[in-house]
DNA sequence: TTAGTTATTGCAACTGAGTTGCATTCTTGG
DNA sequence: CCAAGAATGCAACTCAGTTGCAATAACTAA
């Protein structure tokens, strides 16, 4: 599988934000476009650590950029470790699921305009830049193993 | 002042929760009682290092069985420093305000059912224990600075 | 295309959150 | 009041995230 296209893409972004187009800033950005789930630091030093020589710090010097020029949002944890998703108009502000089992995160459907100013309260001596969403509970698959284990007399 | 009536509201909650009455679970959970906006771990610390001799490991195991517990919520914050509440009947689940200048953690108006429901989607499929809301940008005082700034022609 | 300026990266070192194991001390029930 | 079990303190550790600085790479203009 070629890379070219994707690379591409990324450019594409960095040139329209005015960045500079490094091959680390272009990698993490595949990575965030190519995932259909938020990552995180460790997700994205893991599938980098084969392709490209890339400091940890730069990992979080590039999302602290991103983040800054609005390329993606970060989703904060329990866990410690805060994720990261791409910001773009294909993929607005949504809830996040996190199982208190797994930990796994996964995205939820997105809000409405309606259902969001339902939060943008009347008081205006504010101002809202970013509305974050968490539910937690348990997954599908750590609640069926629940269930399973409760019918089989396990604890 | 004297605290005596204090730890009497906190030896019933610990009592009729069926955990020991240490008196360091007692000083965290006044610390909870008698704040108005969610407190962290420094918070805590720094409140109680005059008053009580009390390990940080202690504080942190403390914080974990009364979350298990449902004595306190666990509020998630960008900063890397959690933060916790009292969940009474009197304080439901609300929304919460971080200012992304002062870091400052305020509660907004809590949910109503109808409101909460929305989010509660119609996949039965995985089980849901808690949702959080947290709502960021600049709060009051950053956004007047903010205001003055601009008039007087600072940056 | 190249040279120079500026921006970016890598590295080392640090802070602070959170966790674990174990010995000691305290709470509680009898 | 005493024993058994639970909770705390301490030491040591892992991991997230940050900062300063030197080395390197990207962009600009000729």
């Amino acid at each position: 599988m070629t890379t070219g296209s994707q690379d591409e893409d990324a450019l594409q972004i960095l040139q329209k934000t005015g960045l500079s187009k490094t091959p680390q800033r272009i990698a993490v950005l595949n990575i965030l476009m190519n995932s259909v789930v938020p990552v995180n630091i460790s997700n994205i030093r893991q599938a980098l650590e084969s392709k490209i020589r890339i400091d940890r710090v730069t990992i979080y010097r590039i999302l602290s950029l991103f983040k800054q020029h609005m390329i993606i949002r970060e989703i904060t944890s329990t866990g410690g470790t805060n994720y990261f998703e791409l910001a773009t108009m294909e993929n607005p502000v949504h809830p996040h699921f996190i199982c208190r089992n797994c930990e796994a995160l996964s995205c939820l459907e997105p809000l409405t305009f309606s259902q969001v100013t339902q939060w943008v309260s009347k008081e205006e001596d504010y101002s809202i830049e970013h509305i974050e969403i968490n539910i937690s509970g348990l997954c599908a698959s750590c609640l069926n193993a629940t269930k399973l284990q409760k019918m089989s007399g396990k604890r």
